[in-house]
DNA sequence: ATTATATTTAACCAAATGGTTGACAATAAT
DNA sequence: ATTATTGTCAACCATTTGGTTAAATATAAT
């Protein structure tokens, strides 16, 4: 499916990229459900859905049980854990710059507001 | 630049789509940069890492200073916050849902090792 | 004034994306 | 056995993407 550990994180961003796609991992968040069940909020073609389905399937998002003519689908978050732990690397770095920014406007603030008393 | 919220989504998660454009941002996370030093490690034209950077900006994620004929550009994480928070969501479902599967398993497990003393 | 450097723009290209329609396959219901 | 339902697949289409080259712009250096 998805090779390196860079593959992974390029096929789960592209995944939630689209917003039917996230929908879709909404509702599946509630639970398994069949596919046209899942394409039903969708102004789209069954065969659009099931394409949608096929990437959220190629990032590992949603995992597919076929019963007779019924697929149900299933979400799995794990691979969504990859992304999380690149993004909080970067909340992390945000929060530390932020802090950074907030001295740097402070003091910027004081040196214009206190140019009267220059001591 | 980005209407709603979702559309929003949808930049971010596709700017972070994308190998090259994930290896920029953690480069920006060391420091400000200009363009060519940007571009350095990529095996590719100045026009094609012109147009990474724009998809970039599109998302809020760099912000551009011109100085000159020298562009700086900087890591803005604000708009990796939305992101962040969808995906967290589903973190804790996950942690729900393999509490349920892990127990579903050792039950399961149980059923068939434990076949024996039927009680 | 000329030349070098930094960067964008426009025009192009191949491949991928997101959608459609229509035909097909498989299963369930009558 | 026929028909209805569930879903995929193949072929097509327009648009977007990620890259190129070549030209243009703007600034800095000589």
């Amino acid at each position: 499916m998805v090779n390196n550990q860079n593959e992974q994180l390029d096929a789960v961003f592209h995944a939630l990229a689209d917003p039917t796609r996230r929908a879709m991992i909404a509702r599946l968040a509630q639970a398994p459900c069949g596919i046209t069940e899942l394409a039903a909020p969708f102004d789209m073609t069954l065969a659009a859905i099931s394409k949608h389905i096929k990437v959220l399937e190629g990032a590992g998002l949603v995992v597919r049980n076929i019963q007779g003519r019924n697929h149900t689908c299933q979400l799995d978050t794990r691979p969504m854990v990859g992304g999380i732990e690149w993004l909080r690397h970067y909340e992390q770095f945000w929060n530390q710059r932020l802090d950074a920014l907030t001295a740097a406007l402070l003091a910027e603030d004081a040196t214009t507001t206190d140019q009267t008393n220059s001591n």
